[in-house]
DNA sequence: TCACGGGCGTTAGAACTTATAACGAACGGC
DNA sequence: GCCGTTCGTTATAAGTTCTAACGCCCGTGA
């Protein structure tokens, strides 16, 4: 897009294939997961011999790499689609759910036990703090909310730590309290639908969503959500 | 332990060698993860050929299964030896971080990324009921202390849903809002540790404890913890 | 004490996997 | 239309899990 639109017939051939390979490696990693991802099954599926899935991806690596990439692309582009009208935290954390509970896989891909050896390329990481800077959008028009205006943020001892650790939100103007509240986002909805993608809760009889919801609940009301506060 | 004290030599034999196979399989998990667990690496290391292991696992899963097995055993004797004193719930979340912290891939091993096939045993969801009732024991006595008599729970409605539904709590008479405490529990502790673990939190500056910590405070508050709460 | 049986470890082999090397064919730019 | 790059092939190497068949040796029972 950004550089010459004249596409060879070669690049436009060697283009589809790779995305009908990922195509294949996503069916293969929804039903078995990604550690039982098959370069040979994926040529088979194609009508392919399975060295010639190396012309396209150098090694099962660097296909899960592109997996990845295209799961954290499609992760932020519903994020910032959900937040397209005022940034809102509940439509942000309703999408997220959503997103998750389609593919719980690829969710697994993302945010699930990482290969001890990889190291995520510098993109994934710049898509990522894509991702944040949506939500720390969403967090800073939460507290713009009349409804938040009643009090001076109490700035929690977190909220101080990170006031002077706020490298990580690049050069976004949120508050210390906005970056508290996006980094309990990200960790309860995780904690919640990680615990709920993996299963931890078909024995027990409660609804997951309700919990989900609670958290939710506790995250917008800035503390309230258990019960029993002092 | 319940049956006959008497154990044959070979008995004893094959108990040995199925510990030291463990303790080969941890070491290569904790290097590499579970999922580059090798049975023919494992047999090397010992100095024997690879199917001989199968006298003593029937398959790769089965080791699997009883690791996991051992680790929520280990989980579920430190949250006991943590809870010993009064049950304090601040006493539990620095042991399941330690916990985590010693050994990230048997933390993952439990609750990361599920096999999709794989379907636990009913010992395991034995222990983890035990982890619970620990946790829940811990809930009881929080709501029980000083500073939240001044309260009469507020019922969420999520615990309103948990007073329907909390089979899964089996007999413990943990009122409703104990509940809704330690799932909260189970899964911010959980969103924070397993973000760290995998090092989602490597790139940014902040402290990963001082956010422990944070969602901790907010817990043992009943709400509190979060800036700006109306 | 001796013999027998069962448990244990071995090697061989099947069916997989990722990945490399070498070869032939076909497609496209000049 | 030629020629070169790219593509897909087969062959091969080095792994993996797991089964089968064989032999040894230990321990139990007589």
């Amino acid at each position: 897009m950004a550089d010459t639109g004249t596409t060879t017939p070669r690049e436009r051939y060697r283009a589809q294939v790779r995305t009908e390979i990922k195509d294949h490696a996503w069916g293969q990693i929804a039903s078995a997961g990604a550690s039982a991802l098959s370069l040979n099954a994926i040529a088979k599926q194609m009508g392919m011999s399975g060295p010639a899935l190396y012309r396209y991806y150098a090694s099962r690596d660097e296909l899960i790499t592109e997996l990845i990439r295209d799961g954290y692309r499609s992760l932020a582009d519903t994020f910032q689609a959900a937040a397209a009208p005022g940034a809102d935290l509940t439509a942000l954390a309703h999408a997220l759910r959503r997103w998750a509970l389609d593919h719980p896989q690829r969710y697994f891909l993302l945010y699930g036990t990482p290969v001890p050896g990889y190291h995520a390329p510098d993109d994934t990481t710049a898509i990522s703090s894509e991702i944040m800077a949506t939500l720390l959008d969403a967090c800073v028009a939460l507290a713009d909310s009349p409804s938040e205006r009643s009090e001076v943020s109490p700035a929690t001892s977190f909220a101080a730590h990170l006031a002077d650790h706020r490298q990580w939100a690049g050069d976004h103007p949120a508050p210390p309290a906005a970056l508290h509240r996006a980094l309990a986002f990200w960790t309860r909805m995780h904690g919640v639908l990680s615990l709920e993608l993996a299963g931890h809760f078909t024995g027990m009889s409660f609804d997951p969503e309700q919990l989900f919801a609670a958290e939710l609940d506790g995250l917008l009301a800035g503390g309230a959500g258990l019960p029993a506060g002092p």
